[in-house]
DNA sequence: GCAAGATAGTTTGTCATCAAAATATTTGTC
DNA sequence: GACAAATATTTTGATGACAAACTATCTTGC
């Protein structure tokens, strides 16, 4: 039969017309539009991980230890911006798979810190280079407002505390 | 490369000095600042929710539905962007706690939908309190930059394709 | 009218995130 | 020197996200 009479069924219109489908209760508010792009950027840097088989997730980690050499997990973690429990997991990843090794603290038995290992270095090219392409997109797509917009979600952060 | 000298424990600095644990190979990564700010937002909505004992994870689904009337859970991820099984936990928390109530459709028994109840439309207002509160704090420090930033963002989203 | 395929919803498995509790070790106080 | 407090890491448990596989039902093609 025919569905037509029954159900109002939301005629939800395509993608195609910008912001066709934002409840007008979210058309205004920052929190939704931030939440909304930061989810399609990540999506899209994954999708473009994925297809090389390589870990998203371990991109940032290898890239500070390339930037730093050698940190602590709780040092890590500050840099990163993540829990420190967060990086546990990830950490004992990239140990398994010989991209990163794991110095004891002679001075102190709680305590260690970890660095790249030749293989994990390749591994951080291999993801910059992905990066890199993902956030050449980016920047073609936001143009000229960059740099306000870099701005802003600095001011966002730290006005928020980084928590 | 000398790491030679026993502690070089990264002499941390506070995060008063705005962007001073910024990694140099990010400063200049919109994805990066998108991804630090979208969390720095939802942290600080998560822990005003938290403080009147409500979940954050309710809010936009109550407020789409308070918006749309009735949707199917299918629906219902359209709109809001997440995917399918990622409502069905959230939809059975919203029943149990009586804020939804569920609606078979008689044309099709695979399909239900769903529509606040007076409860839901209740803690829907108290959450969007919150959220109005919060955002009026993101309008405060994005200040004039509001509408070129929510242009960009929609502009992200758009060139992304959602997904 | 029936088999094949599409669609609605749920389940399961993976991952990332946080916070709070648990462990181990070091430091500081008396 | 012993005991309390701080610190480094891991564990556990809750959230929320996705994708892929699964069940049930509806629609289509022939």
């Amino acid at each position: 039969m025919a569905k037509a009479s029954a159900k109002p069924k939301l005629d939800l219109v395509k993608r195609d017309d910008s912001n066709a489908l934002i409840p007008e209760a979210f058309r205004n508010v920052l929190g939704y539009h931030l939440r909304v792009a930061q989810e399609a950027s990540f999506q899209a840097f994954s999708a473009a991980a994925d297809k090389a088989d390589l870990k998203p997730g371990w991109y940032s980690i290898l890239t500070i230890l390339a930037e730093y050499g050698e940190l602590t997990p709780s040092d890590l973690s500050r840099v990163c911006g993540r829990d420190r429990s967060t990086l546990t997991a990830t950490l004992k990843g990239l140990s398994i798979r010989g991209l990163i090794e794991r110095h004891q603290n002679p001075e102190d038995q709680r305590s260690y810190s970890v660095r790249l290992t030749e293989e994990g270095r390749k591994m951080q090219r291999r993801l910059h280079a992905i990066a890199h392409q993902h956030d050449q997109r980016l920047d073609e797509i936001v143009g000229a407002d960059k740099d306000v917009v870099i701005a802003v979600l600095a001011r966002i952060v730290n006005a928020l505390g980084t928590s």
